[in-house]
RNA sequence: GCUGCCGUAGCUCAGUCGGUAGAGCAUACCCUUGGUAAGGGUAAGGUCGAUGGUUCGAUUCCAUUCGGCAGCACCA
């Protein structure tokens, strides 16, 4: 007998072993149909799987969200397989998992796949689901599938099974000829698939993920149950596309990049007003936290990044100067160095710290030409950086007011989630392990007084130092690491960094290095996209534009203007030639917040008709009424 | 950096099976003074990314190079 528990707590009996679509059909013919994969005490199986003894067991169908999707994105992913080794035979296959939205398969193939082989791949697909070919699961023996895998010549199959202990069982699964390794589980057959998948784009990517090994080519691939699901995720791409800052940079006029500047940003004076306006927000954050602001060097000696450990940690990634009379510089990558300076000017002693030096500090990094992306990955960026010198009982007084300081920061500019990366000792690094276990465990417990939720992100730290990573999520979805909380054991000790302690001994303080923003250029980059460039009005390069519907109100018009900026707004008039419609309809498209239209009406009364954006109404009011009230929305935070 | 794709007017794009190019928007000027998402007309605007090669002739074909895009690797 075998007892089979229902996940609504009613249990079945049968006389002997069943399978998963025995107690489907068993429920009923329309689940039977739906049935993709079933749960066995938690664990995804496929449907065929034989149940021998009493067990919990739920049936798997396209309700089941994210478990179900992962299965058909697999499947599309082997079905994509299949399809390219029967176009193109000399195919090698590797690896294919589902992904989020969808799927990839890695192939080696001599000649590289075009966007056409990519039309017939799919039309291939769509037969290979028409076919309806069971799914089915063999167990092998290790070293007989190696010897089978090799003698199809799929070398690189044969070297992932050669690389699993020897004596385990191995799961293929066959549909029709094709015939792969995987560790399932699997749809019962290719009809399951459906229609509503779309293969996206063609790219590189190094076998097993390094880039000493050689490049395969990767088909990736969405899947979906539904038609509309489909849609609905194409159309999420396009909306996506819409708000790209590279895109919105240069139709809202902030910013243009060219080639003679490669990884550099040239900012208009829209953009600038936009960087301008985070700065004396985060200024005035900063003033009023007990930071001190300074300014340092651009091009300072190699010596001082010899001494600092740049030179050997981190000398690839930096811009170096040659001199006439033969001085060896470096561009900054980094501030700390030049904020130990600053720092060791004069004696300091524990009376001093805690000593918090922020910089918004111009840095230069030699970024790999690929990794470059508009403005959120550039060579030349400025950080919101800051150094709080301190002794180790400050760390965890210093990180809780870091936390709470870089969580009001996010939500006034309109982040509410956010996520906490610990990153341990990296493989390249300075300092002794000593100082590694001390900077570690003083960090954890700093973060830990501070009421953080972490996951664990090992070997990520800095060369110098364990660090907290701060990563919150924009308005579609996305995640960007902006802040970082590092704590510094080494540097002051390579640059002789030191305070007089109570007792009159001479002591090292410890770094803790930070960042809210990361650097103002991605952060900045990330702002675009996540209000779509519909920015809160404090934000709002040009925050009012005053319309006229004739040109006998221009006088009042510029009278309006002139009363806005007096109140310290970002105020322009339009006193075009242009009918009132296309007035609305161009700064509706260039997203100002705020039109106020004046026709021979509203000047005959000293009156604006303000109309917001995103919104056809219209609110007629006095136009001192109309100042007052937009000054005090636009005041920044704070 | 690696793989693939791409580079035509300020922007978005069409085009030339090798005979030096065209549209819409934007710009300038003219007409129009019009009440809440694009009024009409005229004009101007291009070394077809750069260099080299093949050719009678190259924007088009080939090579190199620079830049961009996607992904991979990188993000200390």
């Amino acid at each position: 007998m075998v007892a089979i528990t229902l996940p609504d707590g009613s249990v079945r009996s049968y006389p002997g072993p069943v399978t998963g679509l025995d107690v489907a059909r068993d429920i009923g013919p329309g689940l039977a149909k739906a049935a993709l994969a079933i749960r066995v005490d938690g664990a995804m199986k496929d449907l065929a799987t034989t149940l021998d003894r009493d067990t919990n067991l739920a049936i798997v169908t396209a309700k089941d969200g994210a478990d179900a999707l992962e299965l058909l994105r697999h499947d599309a992913a082997h079905i994509m397989a299949e399809a390219v080794k029967e176009l193109y035979p000399e195919t090698q296959v590797t690896i294919g998992p589902a992904i989020e939205n969808g799927f990839y398969y890695d192939f080696a193939r001599p000649v590289p796949f075009t966007p056409e082989d990519l039309e017939k791949i799919e039309a291939r697909m769509k037969e290979i689901v028409d076919r309806d070919e069971a799914i089915t699961r063999e167990e092998w023996d290790r070293d007989e599938a190696v010897r089978f895998f090799d003698s199809l010549g799929e070398k690189y199959k044969a070297e992932i099974i050669a690389s699993i202990p020897a004596g385990q069982p191995i799961g293929l699964y066959r549909q029709g000829q094709f015939i792969d390794l995987c560790r399932g589980p699997h749809l019962p057959s290719t009809a399951k698939l459906g229609k509503a998948f779309k293969l996206m784009k063609l790219a590189g990517a190094y076998w097993r993920g390094d880039s000493r090994n050689e490049m395969l080519q990767r088909i990736y691939g969405t899947a979906w149950f539904d038609k509309k699901d489909l849609e609905a995720y194409l159309h999420m791409l396009e909306e996506a596309e819409k708000r790209d800052h590279r895109r919105l940079g240069r139709e809202m006029n902030l910013f243009h990049q060219q080639e003679e500047a490669v990884g550099s940003v040239f900012w208009h004076p829209k953009g600038w007003t936009l960087y301008r306006a985070v700065e004396s927000y985060m200024r005035k954050r900063l003033d009023a936290n007990g930071y001190v602001e300074v300014k340092t060097p651009q091009l300072v000696d190699y010596s001082l990044w010899e001494a600092s450990g740049h030179a050997d940690k981190f000398s690839e990634s930096m811009f170096t100067v040659r001199t006439q009379d033969e001085r060896h510089l470096a561009v900054k990558p980094m501030n700390c160095p030049c904020h130990v300076q600053i720092y060791r000017q004069g004696i300091k002693s524990y009376r001093d710290l805690p000593l918090r030096m922020a910089e918004f500090g111009s840095c230069h990094r030699y970024e790999p030409s690929g990794a470059l992306h508009g403005i959120m990955r550039v060579r030349a960026f400025t950080q919101d950086d800051a150094h709080i010198f301190c002794t180790e009982d400050q760390i965890t007084a210093e990180t809780i007011a870091f936390c709470e300081l870089l969580k009001t920061v996010y939500t006034d500019f309109g982040f509410t989630e956010v996520r906490v990366k610990f990153s341990d000792r990296p493989e390249k690094r300075a300092g002794s392990d000593e100082v590694w276990d001390k900077a570690e465990g003083a960090l954890k417990q700093a973060a830990e007084a501070a009421g953080l939720e972490m996951t664990l992100n090992p070997g990520e730290g800095a060369f110098y130092g364990p660090k907290l990573e701060f990563v919150l999520k924009d308005t579609i979805g996305r995640d960007w690491q902006c802040g970082t909380l590092q704590v510094d054991f080494v540097l002051p000790e390579r640059l002789d960094a030191a305070y007089t302690a109570e007792d009159g001994s001479r002591k090292r303080p410890v770094m803790l290095h930070r960042a809210i923003l990361g650097s103002f250029e991605r952060f900045l980059g990330i702002l675009i996209e996540h209000h779509a460039g519909r920015f809160p009005l404090w934000l709002a390069p040009t925050q009012v534009v005053v319309a006229t519907i004739v040109s006998d109100v221009d006088g009042f018009a510029e009278e309006a203007v002139k009363a806005l900026r007096a109140a310290g707004l970002r105020a322009e008039a339009d006193l075009r030639n242009e009918k009132i419609n296309k007035k609305v309809a161009e700064h509706s498209q260039a997203k100002v917040p705020v039109l106020l239209v004046v026709g021979r009406r509203e000047a005959e009364n000293g009156q604006v008709a303000m109309r917001r954006l995103g919104s056809p109404d219209q609110e007629i009011v006095a136009l001192d009424q109309a100042v007052a009230k937009l000054t005090a929305e636009s005041a920044p935070p704070g």
